[in-house]
DNA sequence: ATTACTTAGTGTAAAAATTACACACTATAT
DNA sequence: ATATAGTGTGTAATTTTTACACTAAGTAAT
């Protein structure tokens, strides 16, 4: 990424959207650059990629002392490299997404040193972003947006058991609009990948939802046919 | 790609499936390579990229040295890095894809010098290739058939003028199965992507069929709806 | 205990899309 | 004229999608 500069003649990187989930929005992790290029900006987290790396390794290991986090969900879905992308040299890089549930249990460590601050921004409304990290962030909502379709990409933004509610209002902000209740039940539940627990919601002021989780295994075997939404 | 060395921490190249359709079969190019490591394999035409290029410039560059040709649909679709991929040091690789209608009028110019020589290779019928380019090469099939279901991407491998029994047959090749011969028309048509000429088939020994031209006017216009095979 | 409030959970009918399926037509070659 | 080979077409049954509104269940306040 962009915080160290070798003097090399290329540089490859890996910039990480990292799509968080509160329960009520879909917010961004981004840092405040503490240094020239863009100082001050924000700009999406990356690094860059190691001699002795797989680069799914190195997606892994950036995302793990970004956040602390490990065993989540990611994928590489695009390259950047346009010659004039960065100030200072070519630096061809390496877009993954991930996808977090926010809050609850472990909080999320402190970022590495090269940032001023780290912070989760609601999409609704970023900051202008360093380089073409715009860029980048658009091509990746883009890509969850068409993959949500096709897979079970929703889960990872949720708790382990979930709402058939909070799993719509998760399709609904990433979609970008409204699904209707009973038709979003009856398709979601027709694939069979959901496991209905005995549980109920715990601490709301109301009638308490039905709790579910999402069934790996059920989900492993279907492989080969489409989920379509 | 594999052919240059320089003696660098880390190198990164552009490696091109590309799909080529000859009216009965599809192939990809192959190169059969003449140093080593590999030497007397056959392996994916690839490059590297450029100082001032963009990747998109550079693989259309890749592909013009390699088959004189310029304009084809051409894209980006994943990045192969393994630290172990490449014998002798880090080469990250970015695979693209192309499609291309072979024979008719012009021939494919004769390929550059880093390799004994160039063949146009069925797929249901390749050599073990060198590096890992059988797992490049399997990825990018796999992206063609999803491709091919949402994007119009098979007119890219008939000519400007085709019939519908054409057609369904470039996609029969992809999905890997039998279309109806009706049902594929009735979709196809209501798509309303395609032009009918007034043209009719030359040079067969029966009843000559229709010619229907794709429309990228109306395809445009669509922008937003999806297609969905 | 009654009431007010909030979200959960459910069914159906109409419309649209998908599937399965077979034969007559047309051009050419002999 | 006849054989041949691929073109081009319609319909009925099934499945999927869509649009739509009320009752049930639990909590909170009185």
């Amino acid at each position: 990424m962009e915080q160290i500069l070798p003097h090399l003649d290329s540089v490859f990187s890996i910039d990480c959207v990292l799509f968080g989930f509160d329960g009520k929005e879909l917010k961004i992790l981004l840092i405040e650059r503490n240094e020239e290029p863009f100082k001050d900006w924000w700009a999406l987290p990356g690094n860059i990629v190691g001699a002795d790396e797989s680069l799914d390794q190195s997606a892994s290991r950036i995302l793990y002392e970004l956040t602390g986090l490990r065993g989540i969900y990611m994928e590489q879905y695009y390259a950047f490299g346009d010659p004039g992308r960065h100030p200072q040299g070519r630096v061809i890089t390496l877009a993954y997404y991930a996808l977090i549930r926010l809050g609850g249990d472990k909080e999320l460590r402190p970022i590495s040193t090269y940032a001023k601050r780290a912070n989760w921004l609601p999409i609704t409304d970023l900051p202008k972003l360093a380089f073409d990290h715009q860029k980048i962030y658009d091509k990746g909502l883009e890509k969850i947006k068409r993959r949500i379709k096709h897979q079970p990409i929703a889960f990872e933004l949720l708790p382990e058991k979930f709402t058939l509610t909070q799993l719509q209002h998760v399709y609904e902000l990433i979609l970008g609009k409204k699904l209707d209740k009973r038709n979003f039940r009856k398709k979601i539940v027709s694939f069979g990948v959901l496991k209905e627990l005995d549980e109920k919601q715990k601490g709301v002021s109301y009638r308490a939802a039905t709790l579910y989780r999402f069934d790996k295994r059920r989900y492993a075997k279907l492989f080969g046919k489409e989920i379509s939404f």
